[in-house]
DNA sequence: CAGGTTGATGCAATAATATTGCAAAGTAAT
DNA sequence: ATTACTTTGCAATATTATTGCATCAACCTG
């Protein structure tokens, strides 16, 4: 992990369709070297993957909300419990186990309100372990970025 | 906007860097034709971009943190003030302006707690407009996507 | 319902890009 | 200095993306 390898890094984070010899020129490398630095990083970890990032309301899930909920028994097994199902709900972005006295945050991505209501009944309201929720909905969005400096 | 494109969104937002002529056997289309919907999900601006995703941990990003703002005054004016700088911030990865008496809801990616103490004196302690402003870390990640459904 | 328009398709040729082997140049430790 | 190890650039090769074109299908319009 060199000065190199972060450049690599940053450059593809903001855009991962530029083209290896691209890259490589910009390094000031040659493609091959600039190509086996890449893969290393992949083989290692740092690179999770390569993805393409949408715009929401393009597709329809203009609607963004977050919901702080606090547990009625807080246990590693109950976390547990309310946890792992929310990682097979599509509309559910993002899920955090936090300090404070809230347990839970979570991210939605919503087509509508309507959409909303049918999720937090199934989600909060059947749920006999959740004490409280509160929901925030999104205003503005001020930054929104899945970079990270290194 | 039919089902194919959508089975192309689905599949680049798992992994774009499959080539083309994967994507296009696995939708039964000839590769020509699969690229050619690509480009124009991305020329209409529904496929915003192609990046990757780091693992924050390995690049020495571990703590997240998310922080509720109340601002003194909360017109236009002084939001857009507050909100504004957080741009410039690497580890503010996301801000935004939220319904209900807190005011911002931002994430945080930081390298350490000092990181979190130097930044929260500079855009909270040092802010005279920041009322109030409470910080939730995260314990555990039960889940983190870019992927929207659609 | 014939005729025309539009847009999507597959194929095949071509261009661009990624990948590999290999020799040379660095680097670090002893 | 010598060794072991890593990284580099070059050039050949293999993959992959891109384009032109003819065909096909859907949809209006008179």
């Amino acid at each position: 992990m060199d000065r190199i390898d972060r450049t690599i890094l940053n450059l593809l984070q903001t855009d991962a369709s530029r083209t290896n010899a691209d890259l490589a020129g910009e390094l000031g490398l040659a493609p091959s070297s600039c190509m086996r630095r890449i893969r290393r990083l992949k083989a290692s970890g740092m690179i999770e993957r390569i993805v393409a990032i949408l715009n929401p309301a393009k597709v329809n899930r203009g609607i963004k909300a977050m919901v702080m909920v606090e547990l009625e028994r807080h246990g590693e097994t109950w976390m547990r419990r309310f946890l792992e199902p929310l990682k097979d709900e599509p509309s559910v972005v993002q899920a955090y186990s936090v300090s404070g006295s809230t347990d839970v945050v979570m991210m939605l991505r919503l087509k509508d309100i309507e959409e909303f209501d049918t999720l937090s009944d199934r989600l909060f309201r059947d749920d006999a372990n959740v004490a409280r929720y509160t929901t925030l909905f999104v205003i503005r969005t001020a930054k929104e970025t899945t970079f990270v400096p290194v």
